[in-house]
DNA sequence: CCATTTTTGTTATTCATTTAACAGTGCAAA
DNA sequence: TTTGCACTGTTAAATGAATAACAAAAATGG
């Protein structure tokens, strides 16, 4: 019940520390102890003040003259966003995206890693396909549940975007990240995450066609 | 001044649309030509009403009885959101990311081209890669002035994101989206949209964590 | 022909997030 | 010692977005 206590943190505030954090490490391999809010907020190019709000929500006193400190900054983020024990993350659709996130993302994170890739085209499973074992997605409730996976990142095509997210669901996945254009729904115990790059970039053009005027 | 009615539609709005028109257009494909709000909404798992709302916003009219016309619903959101003679788009870094929305998105909107890459790398430069051509970025100010490109996404390291936007925005680019960890900094006039991957992914990763409990 | 149903369009309300305002604190210099 | 400065932490206000509430219209079936 009330063990959650960050519940009532903004998830534009959740996003944000994990930039901050970023920005932290960035600064901390300079040699950089101490730093500031407004020096936080210039490398995000945000303001001060959100950087002392978000701060503040997650229980963060700096020193009035010196500033936050860098390294306690940092383990507290890590505190707060991390498992201790790390979680596991699995690629459903081994396709350029797909691949393109494994390149870019294994190893990074220090408590996040992916550690199964799912697909079902026989030419990709049950082979190593840039260091993640691609298994069929009928071997996906069997994986999942025996390694504990909790995380999904569905990059299957659109229209296959509804049934994955089933067997994702069925084989014990609590938080999916839907890089799909097709929205999907999940029970209400299963946290869903969607981005649509295409409305993004028909976004972008939108306002660069309407700030011609 | 006035011309541009449409500044002060909700950008949540604008990227509802573009997934309105995707929704719909995959309807007249199966031989629908109308269309209730409860349907569109029950597509992308959104309500009824919000669906109305956005409608609303861009001055549609549904029937009262049929609903909506799929055709005219599609052609006014594209009225608002295309630009008639079309727009093109460049991207920066051919990497595995850049490479990868290229097979992805060329072809897909009619109205938005990638019609130049740009890279660093000499072996990536002056020839042809998927389907685009990838220019040295040395000639980025006169590749994107002489064809007219407007918008580009940005897909180099998270290093040499700074720098990149710099050559963008000097060689005329209006509209950025910015796929780099880096955020960066743009003039009033050029739009910025950025997205950040390891964000998204340890936001999902936090309240998996959080509901846990 | 009138009540009922179903759906739209719009205004009002609530909720979420950002921005502003400001009090409090510790150091440094006068 | 006191004054001013440059910060932080917190409360208050403003903005932005989603949700709720409801009137009005058109078809249907008694
Ligand atoms: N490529 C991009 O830059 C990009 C960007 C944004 C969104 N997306 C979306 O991501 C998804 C994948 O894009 P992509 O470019 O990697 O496509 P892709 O065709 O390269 O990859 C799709 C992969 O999914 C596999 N697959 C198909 N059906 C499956 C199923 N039922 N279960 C498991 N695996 C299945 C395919 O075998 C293939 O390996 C698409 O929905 C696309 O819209 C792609
Ligand atoms: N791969 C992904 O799935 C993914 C996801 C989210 C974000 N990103 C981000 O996208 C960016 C690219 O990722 P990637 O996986 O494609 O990396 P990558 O190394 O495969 O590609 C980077 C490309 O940029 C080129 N480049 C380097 N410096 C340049 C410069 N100054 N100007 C022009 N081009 C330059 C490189 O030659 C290379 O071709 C990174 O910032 C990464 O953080 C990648």
């Amino acid at each position: 019940m009330e063990n959650n206590r960050y519940k009532d943190i903004p998830h534009k505030t959740i996003e944000r520390l994990s930039q901050y954090r970023r920005a932290l490490h960035i600064c901390a391999d300079k040699g950089k102890t101490n730093i500031f809010s407004h020096e936080i907020a210039s490398l995000l190019h945000i303001t001060a003040v959100q950087v002392r709000r978000d701060l503040m929500l997650i229980g963060y006193s700096g020193s009035l003259r010196k500033g936050y400190n860098i390294n306690d900054l940092v383990r507290l983020i890590g505190d707060l966003i991390d498992s201790p024990e790390g979680q596991k993350v699995a690629i459903f659709g081994m396709g350029n995206l797909g691949r393109a996130i494994i390149n870019y993302f294994q190893g990074k994170r220090e408590k996040l890693t992916i550690t199964a890739g799912f697909d079902i085209n026989p030419e990709k499973t049950n082979r190593v396909i840039d260091g993640i074992y691609c298994y069929p997605v009928e071997k996906a409730v069997d994986v999942i549940h025996k390694e504990g996976i909790k995380i999904g990142i569905l990059t299957v095509p659109g229209d296959q975007a509804d049934e994955t997210v089933n067997i994702m669901v069925d084989a014990g996945i609590k938080g999916i990240l839907n890089y799909t254009p097709t929205p999907v729904e999940v029970p209400d115990d299963v946290y869903l995450e969607e981005y649509n790059m295409i409305s993004s970039i028909e976004k972008v053009a939108f306002y660069v066609k309407e700030n011609k005027s």
